[in-house]
DNA sequence: AGCCGTCGTAACAATTAATGTTGCGACAGC
DNA sequence: GCTGTCGCAACATTAATTGTTACGACGGCT
């Protein structure tokens, strides 16, 4: 289905700025992060300013400038990035308005919502129990 | 995310059948569905299709052709039609492979697979626990 | 046998979302 | 001032879905 990558390179972008820090370093650039990811330093300033006005990351600008996690690795869960990157809701509805003239037509909107909103929560708290650091954890196990 | 209706259209269209054949008909036309849908026959076509090839819908041809349900409403659930119409995974990872001289690009995609598998498997059983007879009551319920 | 309505399918167009790219001003330390 | 990086806007590219048109295949009917 989705063409969706926002959550993987977010998730990406903070292992990697942790992992930095760990390393000494007090901030990364979106050009580091963009080369790691194989992506354009763009692209990642736009997904580190969702994260930053979730609260998770900040930026410093002039020399010296780069990002650095405003919070432990620990305290942040892949819901968190979730809610910060991802806009819309996982399954849609029809494009267009079915038939209001018919039963099903008229029904099938409230109907799908109230299913999806419930597997919705369910996957809402799936992503609650994994954190960052589980992800630079799991990163770090990966055989080379 | 999703610009994928999909599901929801599959599932408009299995519970306009069924609701359809209980009234006395023997088959639906792709055109009526597509009319409660407010989309174009083909489209139903092309879903209605792959749900065949998942053995929850028929189609006959030639005079009086049309679709008919493969089992009843109550024995499929809304996991049999996402695995019948939802091609890819939930997540998607990098477009392009992350730097593998780097530990983050090197490990990151393995640690996603497998933290979106398991989060994938729990929405599979919120999936199945949903059937399409549960949806049809939900259409009906909805206040007019 | 011929007619008719509907499926089956391919080919293509239109729409939309995500991603990639370029450019340039703003900022802040040196 | 000079430098490196962010901030942001504008635009291009890519990819997926959805919509549309067209036409052959089928099969019951008269």
């Amino acid at each position: 289905m989705s063409a969706n990558s926002r959550l993987t390179i977010a998730a990406h972008a903070l292992a990697w700025i942790g992992l930095y820090q760990r390393q000494g370093h007090e901030v990364a650039t979106s050009e580091q992060i963009a080369t790691s990811a194989n992506t354009n330093p763009v692209v990642i300033r736009r997904l580190l300013g969702e994260l930053r006005k979730a609260g998770l990351v900040q930026s410093r600008r002039g020399v010296g400038a780069g990002w650095s996690l405003a919070r432990e690795l620990e305290s942040m869960t892949l819901l968190d990035v979730y809610e910060a990157v991802e806009p819309g809701p996982l399954f849609a509805m029809h494009r267009t308005t079915p038939d209001q003239g018919c039963v099903v037509g008229h029904g099938i909107q409230p109907a799908m919502q109230g299913i999806y909103e419930g597997i919705e929560e369910t996957l809402r708290q799936e992503l609650a129990r994994v954190t960052l650091e589980n992800v630079l954890r799991d990163v770090l196990a990966a055989p080379r």
